[in-house]
DNA sequence: CGAAACTTATTGTGATCACAAATCGCGCGA
DNA sequence: TCGCGCGATTTGTGATCACAATAAGTTTCG
């Protein structure tokens, strides 16, 4: 319960001048918001788990503002949901949003490694490359949050050389809303029965072929899918609902 | 100034128990999001234009408080954009964004369309009918607002029965995107140049056919897009900048 | 023993205040 | 007349409190 408002320092808690002069500099909402974030993309939260504003306040070490006004970003970006009840959790996944997934990431994702292409240089490929490397060695080490930024860098890094920042957008809405999910199915399968379609990605990328940059990004998409799709949404099909966590809706506390 | 924690109603303002129970019971942030969302995408905003909390709230009859909770849920949805000066405006228009918002709207008002089609009975078709008739009367009697506004029924009339929320979103928060930018568009130009692709998509609903349905909305798209982008965009292409409200940013008041 | 009724705790919402940064306005001076 | 300070205002951010609604826990009665 330290009180700021007539001791201590005057800046925020989060995001001190350290070492690589990073993310310095930025309101406590934008570091809160980059913190839930991270853990929805690359593993912190269950899907379909609950979440509350004054828990997660304490976790960070913030009060209740900033996190408030994370959620409700988070919210409009459909990464967390709000019920009826004004209760706040993770996005649970359902078999509709996993189809539905599935074909805006082709969609967009494919467009965007297609107007990448002009724009990616030799050493652009050597930087994706070294990329790509992370996300074997985090496959092979069976590390699931290593790989999930690795492969979340590796896409993303492509995506961002097209310019364009309004399909950049969506891609990122849609990556959070599956986030936690895919790491509840690789919590479960591990990553090594996946082949890898990046190799094909960074050939198409040497030769410059837009079309087969796309299937190879279209393909890594559809098997990535597909795999942690069956695995999960086929398991327990059975109760027709949405697979959340399942155990009573544990709730994610800050760790 | 008026207070509310010790007199008067403990209800907000907005939304009584009016005549049509529609949006009774709805949070304050919920009616000043519906309220600014409705003004985004039917007219109501001038792309660039600069918005702020006390000014929206003042004009909404309501605290800063929930003003502050919907403008962060659109900042996320893209329809404002919040300057590294933490100055609100509403989203302005480039060519490139243009661009990738056409690509988009293709890619999943198509596929939107299309899987809508299952779920189309004759029954709501002649519902889409009836709302075409109101486009068509908005068009002739060069009713700008209630043009843009028929026009979003129609569509999301169609694509709401395809049960896609993930898909449905991601299209609501593109035409956001545009929203201020057709009405200027449409205020110079008119809407009377505009042919009807709509006929087509209801001929295309009758016939169940998929394929007729898609390239008709596809068609839509891409005829009204090259419209309203090739007036504006090209009009003023020589200063390579954002299309905004051009004179000195003029400050979006409430009515 | 079980379920309804009551009490207590938790949670999101809204209001109000303080604060720092940015912007605007005005005047001084060259 | 124009540029440069400097003070006043505006604006988003964060903190704290009150409140109503929901959920959870406890008691009591059949």
């Amino acid at each position: 319960m330290l009180k700021r408002r007539s001791e201590g320092p005057p800046r925020p808690a989060v995001a001190e001048p350290s070492p690589e002069g990073a993310d310095t500099n930025v309101t406590a909402h934008e570091a809160v918001y980059r913190a839930l974030r991270e853990r929805i993309l690359f593993g912190g939260f269950l899907p379909g788990g609950s979440v509350t504003l004054r828990g997660l306040a304490e976790g960070l070490g913030v009060s209740p503002m900033p996190v408030r006004d994370a959620v409700r970003r988070l919210t409009a970006e459909r990464a967390l949901v709000m019920l009826d009840n004004r209760r706040v959790l993770v996005a649970p996944m359902t078999r509709e949003k996993f189809d539905q997934i599935l074909y805006a990431r082709s969609a967009l994702e494919g467009e965007l490694a297609a107007r990448a292409l002009a724009n990616i240089k030799k050493a652009d490929i050597e930087e994706i490359v070294r990329i790509d490397d992370r996300v074997d060695q985090a496959m092979a080490d069976g590390d699931v949050p290593g790989y999930m930024r690795a492969n979340y860098e590796f896409h993303f890094s492509i995506y961002e050389r097209a310019r364009a920042d309004v399909l950049v957008g969506l891609v990122e809405s849609i990556w959070m809303q599956f986030g936690p999910f895919m790491r509840m199915a690789y919590g479960r399968f591990g990553t090594s029965k996946l082949e890898d379609h990046h190799e094909a990605a960074i050939l198409a990328m040497r030769r410059a072929d837009a079309s087969a940059l796309r299937a190879a990004i279209s393909a890594d998409i559809g098997q990535g899918m597909a795999f942690i799709g069956e695995g999960i949404l086929s398991a327990d099909a059975g109760d027709e609902e949405a697979t959340s966590t399942a155990a009573h809706e544990r709730s994610n506390h800050m760790k």
